[in-house]
DNA sequence: TAAATATGCAACCAAAGGGTTGCGTTGTCA
DNA sequence: TGACAACGCAACCCTTTGGTTGCATATTTA
């Protein structure tokens, strides 16, 4: 079953995106006119970014009258966590353990 | 204090490293070779992601006379874990929350 | 030492990304 | 109704990215 994952990963690889993320983590529901203060780039750069993050369902949004609203999808962030960092973290340190024993050989070496 | 984050995202944003590091945790100290086996790209693609996720500090190598080891370093994806995807998993609920009632008020309009 | 193996380096290419500008559409309000 | 406000659409541009091919270098091994 195909999940979204690849949409999520790409959608968080700007920092501007997330950087939306976090605005709208803080203050759900937010107007694109309001997700534009504090962003030095254009309403149209900004329009694209939500919509990848739409694309990525980290963002849903809504109109009211000629505002769109943009609220937080938490769901995806979730569904990463649980089923890619989930795995790395359940063997962290075993692989930590695999660094540090392959960088103390050269010691001995 | 600017952490690693923007190249860690950046570097997961391709499934075909994310596919690599799945390879590294399955089996970690593979060498360059090993890892190109199963992929549909020539060895130097490889390489190339390879670079990427070491710039990231999500691989890191030693070599053992001309092989070259690849090793996971599971910090990183830690530290986006705790201090990125954790922020929005304790508001998760509370946005959850927030997205249904937007969403319940259209049915009420 | 010669051949084979494992990897690096560099040039090149097409496609995707992030951004801009210009203009059109829709909703609000005096 | 007319002006303004909030947003969408589309064309364009430069840079980055993911990939290739060709050749060089270093290490084994026969």
């Amino acid at each position: 079953m195909a999940t979204n994952e690849d949409n999520v990963f790409k959608a968080l690889a700007d920092g501007s995106r997330r950087a939306l993320l976090d605005r709208l983590r803080v203050c759900n529901g937010l107007t694109l006119n309001e997700l534009c203060e504090g962003h030095e780039m254009t309403r149209q750069a900004v329009t694209k970014h939500l919509a990848v993050l739409e694309a990525a369902d980290l963002v849903v949004t809504k109109w009211r009258g000629r505002e769109k609203l943009h609220y937080l999808n938490p769901v995806p962030i979730n569904e990463i966590y649980t089923r890619w960092i989930g795995k790395f973290e359940r063997g962290r340190l075993q692989a930590l353990d695999n660094l540090k024993e392959a960088l103390e050989e050269d010691r001995h070496e």
